[in-house]
DNA sequence: GTGATTGTTAGTAA
DNA sequence: ATTACTAACAATCA
């Protein structure tokens, strides 16, 4: 389940569990057909080394040391990292199975496998190759309101740009359009200087918020749009109507009264 | 059966 | 160059 709230979650996860710790084997799970996957050459290279930092970009996650190798994850829509000790099994739809010294064992589980892995060399290169822009929490305030501003696509689509900032999908889009009234088919460009600063703060919130959380949407106050995300439900901010329509091939969901 | 789902990419078109 | 739209990937659920 990941957006970048999720995401943090799951390297809070990787950085308690599966730091520092000798990695001794690395290898495919069960039904990991049709999924991107490291070749064994890739995997063999993990033995023997530890991973001593878990970061997040955006989407994107990576566990690995200076001198070591890395592991660069995506979740996709579907993906999850889950740590537990041997002898229990890992957990349905794992694709990858990593055990460290001691037991502790990791499994990537993808059962949609739109998500992958990779084995790189370096995170920042592996990010800069990936056309993805500086993760939504890094981003400056000015760089933030000259792409918005500037971009004549519609608000959603270009909050979900992966190449201006990375980190915000299909949920965490509508919070933030929904939390500052905003339309998601409004345009960037059409935007008022105080509206951007607007929109970069209520980015800001919402996120940190999500973080703070860890991404349990049971503790996100019940007048957010995501505990309330349901066609023709009542807005808890106002008199609206939850209501729905494509942008960007996603659904967006926003209030009818006070998002225009 | 139908349509939807927290994501990305390729192809096409304007 | 930028943006929009569709389909595709795959599994599951309402």
């Amino acid at each position: 389940m990941p957006e970048l709230p999720e995401n943090e979650r799951q390297r809070r996860m990787l950085e308690s569990e599966c730091l520092n710790r000798t990695i001794e084997k690395a290898e495919i799970g069960s039904d990991a057909d049709h999924i991107e996957l490291p070749g064994s050459n890739s995997l063999g290279r993990l033995k023997g080394h530890r991973f001593s930092e878990a970061r997040r970009h955006g989407k994107n996650l990576f566990a690995g040391s200076q001198s070591g190798p890395w592991i660069a994850v995506h979740l996709g829509m579907t993906g999850w990292i889950v740590a537990f000790d041997a002898p229990d099994d890992p957990p349905d739809y794992t694709k990858l199975l990593i055990t460290f010294e001691g037991d502790r064992r990791m499994a990537f589980r993808c059962p949609r496998k739109l998500g992958h892995v990779r084995v790189i060399d370096d995170p920042d290169e592996y990010i800069t190759q990936q056309d993805v822009g500086p993760d939504a929490l890094g981003i400056g305030r000015v760089t933030f309101c000259e792409t918005i501003g500037k971009s004549r696509a519609r608000l959603k689509s270009a909050l979900m740009d992966q190449s201006r900032m990375a980190g915000i999908g299909n949920l965490w889009s509508d919070e933030i359009l929904f939390g500052i009234g905003l339309h998601p088919e409004r345009r960037g460009i059409d935007l008022s200087d105080d509206q951007l600063d607007e929109l970069f703060d209520m980015m800001r919130a919402k996120l940190e918020k999500g973080v703070e959380v860890n991404a349990d949407y049971s503790q996100l106050p019940t007048d957010w749009l995501i505990p309330n995300r349901d066609e023709g439900g009542d807005c808890p901010r106002c008199g609206g109507t939850i209501t729905n329509t494509k942008v960007g091939g996603r659904t967006a969901y926003f209030c009818d009264s006070h998002q225009s």
